[in-house]
DNA sequence: TCGTTTTCGCCAAACGTTTGCGCAACGTAG
DNA sequence: CTACGTTGCGCAAACGTTTGGCGAAAACGA
């Protein structure tokens, strides 16, 4: 009976550390968890400390496998995402990363593509790795079945992003971002505006629109329904949906609330592509103010939500259901960053005097 | 001794489908371990067909955690990148995950922020999970312990996006690249150029600066070495950065070749501000080919590289590694997407008649 | 001095899987 | 009918960890 890592073989286990420090695999086992209930159980503060020692000397790790093996927890976190080369999906999951690691967990990330099959075989997927718990970036508003498939596992998990139902979940006050933006462009007198709803199962472009459309009819100017029109949540999808809606007969909207960036950028493109000069005869509004937002050649407007911020906040929410607590969803309020693409507008210049200064960033 | 899933708790285990099938659990194993040179051991076609379709029809799924903990393999590849929220990155990473789950593996991708801690932690977290091999997207030229530390533990790794040294990598031929973008110039008439070279740590920014000022000095206009900036791979860099350069005294370059998207994307910024127009009377080469490349009001020039293919070929070239292959570098060939930043220039195309077409996409 | 409590640390079983070994049973050749 | 190779499958040990139980020693009160 050989010691790994004495002979120079492998990686060095408990019990070598146990050998090393002359004291029983288990008693070792003890000391290097710093769970302090059980702590009171574990040894002398002498010996405690001689373990760590050595551990740390001969730089011990604990194997995964074998503690969750017995534990039947991996401290390993699923993330479902839409999609991870938007920016706005890699910024939550770089806040839920950082989160967990500092709360002793690990996020294991997996695409799901928006697309039912891929959702179902990456979320198998996590489930076969034995991971802790879920956060579901990707739910869908209605007859969401794989959400609704985890509640009948009894898997443990929180929505982030998107919300459906009233399931645990960690988002931006999507509606209320929608309110922003309508405030803004009837502040700068415009009456005449259509909205690129995003895709009709995700929440987070319903209740913009909704906050949207609300805060219009509150001001005495619905938006007529053939001025709301869904689109991917991407720069092809917003150029489409803008091309179809400046192809309406009739004057064109004179501002375009877009609740997506990517799209936003896209609508911009179109518009262009119609004659249409951003910021001078046609005002346009983004939703979540990436990073780009602000170094377009006309700096869009945006609505800017705290993506980081929810990343980290769903990770705290998971770690809390997991402890056995029931949580109520939680929206992260957003805040306009007005820039060109709305205030530097000649047209609604004259509409209205007042301009919002621009943001320092 | 009560069987899990049998008595409705828990999930199944091996034991749980030997026991359904009649079979000792050793039997199990073999039966459900696709492997055709242990299966020549193993059962009779029908016992095996037999304990297949148990285990499907009870969802038996392995636990990695016992597989694991007695193979000492996890089927798990650790992915080091210097940002997840940058989309060539996240590219090359969709890539790796993708081909991965092809091959039977998982992609577990951490973010080591280009900074030397972080990227420390960011290993040690991945080998403490022990994966089997690792795939590093942020190796750097030169002196780079980590690299080294890798050999020295005998861990498997592959590295892409960045090389350095002659370690097995998959990178795109930026050479190659930098010789494209300075072709496309040369063609357009420009001799008076400048490079934003990216961080001197890289060699992606590196070997493309190095291409370029090559062919451009094999062409009798040598790039002078005020001409040649570093800047951060991000917009803000590329803003900084260009500022810089235009403030120098002496006329402003007729074209710059960007070693990266974003930064191109800060350069159009600064020119603006500057008082230059894009293609109009400055010229601006980009690297990547980011999909928002095309997007942007004057579309961006841009050399292209197969980020997605980057990633699923290293995960290729890492899988013969750990069968104890030796593998050689490769090198993938970028392609250039000549846009309206270069092509529709004024002031370049009087100097140069012949135009280069805009590709279809 | 002796019982009683507390502290410290060992023992052993268990988690779910893989795999070398060995033993029947069967078929085939001599 | 014996000898032998092959096929099919069970046995048991191991991988590294955690944890309930328990005994020995130390501390304490009377």
């Amino acid at each position: 009976m050989t010691l790994p890592h004495l002979d120079g073989s492998g990686r060095p286990t408990l019990r070598t550390v146990a050998a090393l420090a002359g004291v029983h695999v288990s008693t070792a086992s003890r000391a290097l968890t710093q769970t302090p209930p059980a702590g009171a159980r574990a040894a002398s503060k002498d010996t405690i400390a001689r373990i760590q020692r050595v551990a740390t000397e001969i730089g011990f790790e604990r194997n995964p496998h074998g503690a969750g093996l017995r534990t039947s927890r991996s401290h390993l976190v699923g993330v479902l995402v839409p999609r991870l080369t938007d920016v706005v999906l890699s910024t939550i999951y770089e806040g839920i990363d950082e989160r967990a690691r500092e709360l002793g967990y690990q996020a294991f990330v997996v695409n799901g593509r928006d697309v039912a099959d891929q959702r179902w075989a990456a979320l198998e997927m996590l489930l076969a790795r034995r991971v802790d718990g879920l956060i579901i970036g990707d739910a869908r508003l209605a007859d969401d079945d794989l959400v609704d498939s985890l509640v009948a596992r009894h898997v443990p998990f929180v929505l982030t992003n998107r919300h459906a139902g009233d399931h645990p979940a960690v988002t931006c006050d999507d509606y209320a971002g929608g309110v922003l933006a309508a405030e803004h462009l009837l502040e700068l007198g415009h009456t005449d505006v259509a909205v690129l709803a995003g895709q009709p199962y995700a929440s987070t472009g319903h209740e913009r629109s909704a906050g949207f459309a609300a805060t219009y009819a509150a001001a005495g100017h619905p938006v007529p329904g053939h001025r709301i029109l869904h689109s991917a949540f991407d720069v092809a999808g917003g150029r489409v949906a803008t091309t179809a809606l400046l192809a309406q007969h009739g004057p064109p909207p004179s501002a375009v609330f877009v609740v997506n960036d990517f799209a936003a950028i896209g609508a911009i493109g179109a518009a262009a592509a119609h004659g249409l000069r951003v910021g001078d005869n046609i005002a346009i509004v983004g939703y979540n103010d990436i990073p780009i937002a602000a170094e377009l050649p006309v700096p869009l407007t945006s609505v800017a939500s705290p993506m980081h911020d929810m990343g980290a906040r769903s990770i705290e929410l998971l770690l809390q259901v997991l402890a056995g607590e029931t949580v109520a969803p939680e929206r992260l309020a957003p805040t306009l960053s007005a820039r060109e693409s709305t205030t530097a507008s000649s047209v609604t210049a004259h509409r209205a005097p007042q301009i919002q200064p621009r943001p320092a960033n």
